[in-house]
DNA sequence: CCGGACTCCTGTGCGC
DNA sequence: TGCGCACAGGAGTCCG
């Protein structure tokens, strides 16, 4: 029997799902399922209109230390258990679901998956947490929040409000809306690589180890150019750098670094929009020049010493 | 106050 | 072939 999981829903499944059974529902280690901004927002998009308007009927928590409480109560009520879902919002790399008496603060991490489906066994799958029982116009589906590492986890409020005041404040402007004056500005203050600081989410939400390298490497920026020495064409470079990354992997449905498009049928296309992350020692795709890899703020960081110099 | 280092965790993939 | 270890990552926390 054919999974009813949406395609468009199961976020998580990439080229190397062609290898596993139709239905599988996970498909673990694959670099392109990273959620990162991008994964987030389409995730957030696909599932606007399953989840608004729709009732939670029942929510099971699996693992007590998942979920981080902002008040006392009983774990199903803390997950809108009987509550209407009202909203999907998202900053950065978190995404809020209000309901019309609370609100889940969901965070992927590593290896986090939030997913629908008509299947009713998903309670009793490997590092399943949490499962939501909710309504929808054919019977009821279930959410399904899985994380293996545990990298990632839920964080309930009372409110939208209480979410922004208490987690969300500290985090800086989100990175596909941000206005280069407001970069510039905020990279001015800190002496930190630049790499280490488009990492940090309370300068700029929502980048992460790939999209950072992607980013200062169509800048033409070195990873660790001190943030406040770069000239203002730099910061401008990277700020538009940044937001058109982000954009072009969400309008990709998600990630660009998928490695097929739909329909195209060239399966042996490897043509991905990685032009550094994970290249080490392999061809700069711009110049030919050898990728470097280093590590900076315990990661690793591939950038083109030719196309980045170190010295402006 | 700032920045660097450490920590959590598990699947993967390499080397012996 | 199999075992074991190093590695990957986001972000909170701790310490100098």
């Amino acid at each position: 029997m054919l999974d009813v999981i949406s395609s468009a829903w199961r976020f998580t499944i990439r080229l190397k799902a062609a290898f596993l059974p139709v239905n599988h529902p996970f498909n673990e280690r694959d670099l392109s399922s990273l959620p990162e901004l991008p994964e987030i927002e389409h995730l957030r998009q696909t599932l606007l209109e399953p989840l608004v308007g729709q009732r939670v009927l029942m929510a099971r928590l699996r693992r007590s230390d998942v979920l981080r409480r902002s008040s006392p109560g009983r774990a199903d009520q803390l997950l809108l258990s009987g509550q209407t879902m009202l909203d999907l919002r998202r900053r950065g790399k978190q995404l809020a679901i209000i309901g019309d008496a609370g609100v889940i603060c969901v965070h992927l991490g590593m290896s986090g998956q939030l997913f629908l489906t008509d299947r009713s066994r998903f309670g009793h799958s490997e590092h399943v947490h949490a499962v939501w029982s909710i309504t929808s116009p054919t019977g009821p589906r279930r959410l399904v929040f899985r994380d293996p590492r545990r990298f990632g986890g839920l964080w309930s409020f009372e409110s939208i409000d209480q979410l922004e005041s208490t987690r969300w404040h500290r985090l800086g402007p989100d990175a596909v809306a941000i206005r280069s004056r407001d970069f510039a500005d905020r990279l001015q203050r800190t002496r930190r690589p630049i790499k280490t600081a488009l990492l940090d989410q309370a300068v700029i939400a929502g980048v992460g180890n790939i999209y950072a390298d992607e980013s200062l490497h169509r800048a033409r920026v070195h990873p660790e150019r001190p943030a406040c020495e770069l000239q203002r064409a730099e910061v401008t470079r990277v700020a538009s750098a940044v937001r058109d990354v982000l954009r072009h992997a969400i309008r990709a449905g998600g990630s660009t670094l998928r490695d097929y498009r739909d329909g195209s049928g060239n399966a042996g296309e490897f043509q991905s929009a990685h032009l550094v992350y994970g290249r080490g020692g392999e061809a700069c795709t711009s110049c030919g020049h050898v990728l470097t890899l280093i590590r900076l703020a315990q990661r690793a960081t591939v950038f083109c010493e030719r196309c980045q110099p170190r010295t402006f």
